[in-house]
DNA sequence: AGCCCGACCTGAAAGC
DNA sequence: TGCTTTCAGGTCGGGC
């Protein structure tokens, strides 16, 4: 499951194999991949055929390259969404899960397979236009240029222009659970269900809190929390819970035996010893440890 | 405007 | 044993 440390190391892959090569032709083998393209796989593969490409940038679990006819093409893993260049020559048929697939030139890759079990990943064309705060549009280049498709999604943890104090005050001005408020790309971007529950237990703050509830001091806890679980994840490959979450060579990572809490509910709290539990908050699990995270009083 | 929630999707695992 | 149901979760869009 792709969080911001998944997302970063397939970026990394992609940077290495995109950058600088031109898309020789496309193929869409399933539809929903170019859902949110205008006029879908045939206008996504008209437009890329021919394209030159630029460094691959990463803003929370968003990605793209920004393309010589002036948009970005946008790569979202979603649930599920794996790159692999598979040396695959146009016309052989894809393989299990294969939705796409680009022919490169001028780099060191001649096809490229997007991989998705799920579908929940997408590849898109957008327009751009200039970041409103004047940094960087995200990891990787020092463009401006962001993404429509991506203007909606608020910097990340690991973002050197992302403004930690401003992001406090914003979280607590919500009425809403914390960790939902967390899991809001919007407000700050990069978590999953994995991250935010590890997060919060680090911090002692349980996922059901109102966001409004909490200290200044909180609520930066659950941040640095969140900043150095995601490095560190990111120095072992990231989080490898299934067979979902690969990086460009097929590896997976091997942060999952770090995780203290996130899929270990009934086990013993790593801190405590105290049974970990599970509610189900926004319709995701959150697992916590009810010794550690005092939870609300109005926890059902 | 902000927030909640259903829908999307597949396969593993649990239930019967 | 084999069929059915449940569960997992990132994002979008409808609706309040």
């Amino acid at each position: 499951m792709p969080e911001l440390p998944e997302a970063e190391i397939v970026r990394r892959g992609l940077a290495e194999i995109l950058a600088g090569t031109k898309i020789e032709g496309l193929e869409v083998f399933h539809p929903r991949t170019a859902r949110y393209q205008n006029g879908g796989s045939a206008q996504l593969t008209q437009q890329l055929s021919g394209a030159h490409l630029d460094a691959v940038v990463r803003r929370g679990k968003f990605m793209w390259t920004l393309t010589s006819n002036g948009q970005a093409l946008m790569m979202h893993l979603g649930m599920s969404g794996q790159f692999r260049p598979l040396a695959k020559q146009a016309g052989e048929a894809p393989v299990r899960h294969e939705r796409a697939r680009l022919y490169l030139s001028g780099g060191p890759a001649q096809s490229l397979s997007f991989i998705d079990q799920r579908t929940f990943g997408a590849l898109y064309l957008s327009p751009t236009a200039n970041t409103e705060d004047g940094a960087p549009a995200g990891c990787g280049s020092d463009s401006l240029l962001l993404p429509a498709g991506a203007s909606h999604i608020a910097r990340d943890l690991l973002d050197p222009h992302l403004d930690l104090v401003k992001v406090n005050q914003r979280i607590r001005k919500s009425k809403s659970p914390i960790k939902n408020v967390l899991l809001n790309q919007s407000i700050i971007s990069g978590f999953g269900n994995i991250y935010a529950d590890e997060a919060l237990f680090v911090a002692g703050v349980h996922g059901a809190r109102s966001a409004s509830t909490l200290t200044r001091q909180q609520v930066a806890q659950i941040l640095q929390a969140g900043i150095e679980i995601m490095e560190r994840s990111l120095s072992r490959g990231g989080t490898s819970f299934d067979q979902l979450y690969v990086d460009v060579n097929g590896s997976a990572g091997t942060f999952a035996d770090e995780l203290l809490v996130y899929g270990r509910a009934g086990q013993a709290c790593r801190e405590c010893g105290h049974e970990l539990s599970s509610i189900s908050l926004n319709k995701r699990s959150h697992v916590y440890c009810a010794n550690c995270q005092r939870p609300p009083r109005n926890l059902k």
